[in-house]
DNA sequence: TTTT
DNA sequence: TTTT
């Protein structure tokens, strides 16, 4: 019994072609930048578009969806949750903070590379329950060039997910 | 007219009491971190709980009813958008990021320190549309030109945030 | 202060051209019906596309926004709440129900007809705060007294509504 | 996979006791209203509460745990999606329509009759994928007083619902 | 880095 | 009554 609730919903545009790779266990995992458009004021008082960007990280079935149908500048929605990683920077010993939305959810809209999709749109979800999306992705590294932990070289493998 | 969908549902419990400054134009603005409970299966595949911390900042009115209800163990629900701000560091040099929720919304739940409303629930918006929260806040300075993110004089500092 | 939450979001294709209409006061009211997909298994365990058919109504600047954009086969993103409306049938006498989905925002998607937006999309919110799109309503009847829902003098019955 | 999106977030009280049945292959449901308050203007233009009511059904473990934990009075939280039931009405002969929210995740809150939670709260999700809580219950009756369908004794059993 |  |  999960308490809490931690629940987030974005349609925008992918930035880039995703990143796809498989755990030791031989998962997908795949991630991506999606920039969400927002109108707002300005320190003028002139309405003027804002970009805000998410990290998005999508596992098994979505992360092959994913591999499979999304591309930059790709429309899609994404129904997932909030979750900040933290690590030491080797280097400067920092501590260092990274938040990515877990996507559970993954639909595809008739964005300009948005795949096969035409002017449909398709969903897909890779696991399930509220909490399943939810990996021990402690230890899961998106982009860092280094000194982070790694499923490659941490150990972790498919068993360690709880989906 | 807005393009895209940033939405965030939050239900979790507030970790320390919040922390209310005013802008230099006299906007109140509250900010604090909650708490998320989220049950999951860790390494040895036992259920186990996990929290994710949130950085939650509230404006104007919603700020208001952050300062006068919400407490250290408030049990809330937050509905908001996701911000990320980023700064050079003025030591290291480096890129710095922290992702904040904008929260349009909030309803007090009976939590430990759930303010008067009993068993019951209060519900408040300080601002309006979907991008109102954000664009309401001319006097917040999202993108902190330099060193560290602007607290003010209310003494709050990145150590304060435990993320 | 409101208590309470009442949200929906719905993703689909509009059924037919929207029905557009003044109130008394001038308000422009938009209603159409919105199809939902999923798949479901059926009675054979196979699975089967279902299709769930919403009644959405839209009030000012987002009913014009309707009018303007959105067509038959339009797909588009819902955001708005769960309403209830009651009546005693004039002719049989029994107590007749009607759940309708007050739209707070609107976002144009890429649809077969979806209007000028091409592959991208368009948000619209006519309203604001969570109750406002209820609230602003005041020319909208919500609590019939007495006999059938009232269109005033739009021509609209029941009838042109599927179900 | 399917298409579009149907969601709901309900925060609320429970109006009754929830009426708990097993079908006819041993799976439990649960089924009770839930009121909603809403702040809004009403004729005149004063603020004035306003309560929308709601069918929830719940199936399986979600099930259980209203049969367990949900009375009269508690405050919880819904996740689910609608759905529009509709038959022809024996007395009458005509087309009847309910809507109800079929519950995906029920989250306790610390409401008047919340149970064993305290001040905190629990969630719980009796299933999964988005589209897995719709059953095939285009037969289900929740209180009906006579004409419907209904499991006892149309055939259907678990086999029938995909979940 | 996307999109209109 | 939509859509793929």
């Amino acid at each position: 019994m999960a308490k809490g609730v931690n629940k987030v919903f974005l349609l925008g545009n992918v930035g880039k072609d995703p990143e796809i790779r498989s755990t030791a266990g031989g998962m997908t995992v795949a991630s991506f930048s999606l920039a969400t458009a927002d109108r707002q004021k300005d320190a003028q008082g002139n309405w003027a578009d804002k970009t805000e960007w998410h990290n998005i990280v999508c596992f098994q079935r979505t992360a092959e969806v994913v591999r499979d149908y999304v591309k930059k500048g790709s429309q899609i929605l994404i129904e997932g949750k909030i979750q900040t990683r933290s690590w030491d920077d080797k280097t400067s010993g920092e501590k260092k903070y990274k938040t990515e939305i877990l996507c559970n959810e993954l639909t595809l809209l008739g964005g300009k590379a948005g795949g096969e999709s035409g002017g449909g749109s398709s969903s897909y979800s890779g696991s399930s329950s509220r909490s399943s999306a939810a990996s021990s992705s402690g230890g899961y590294d998106q982009r860092q060039p280094a000194g982070t932990p790694d499923y490659g070289d941490s150990g972790i493998t498919d068993d360690d997910i709880p989906f």
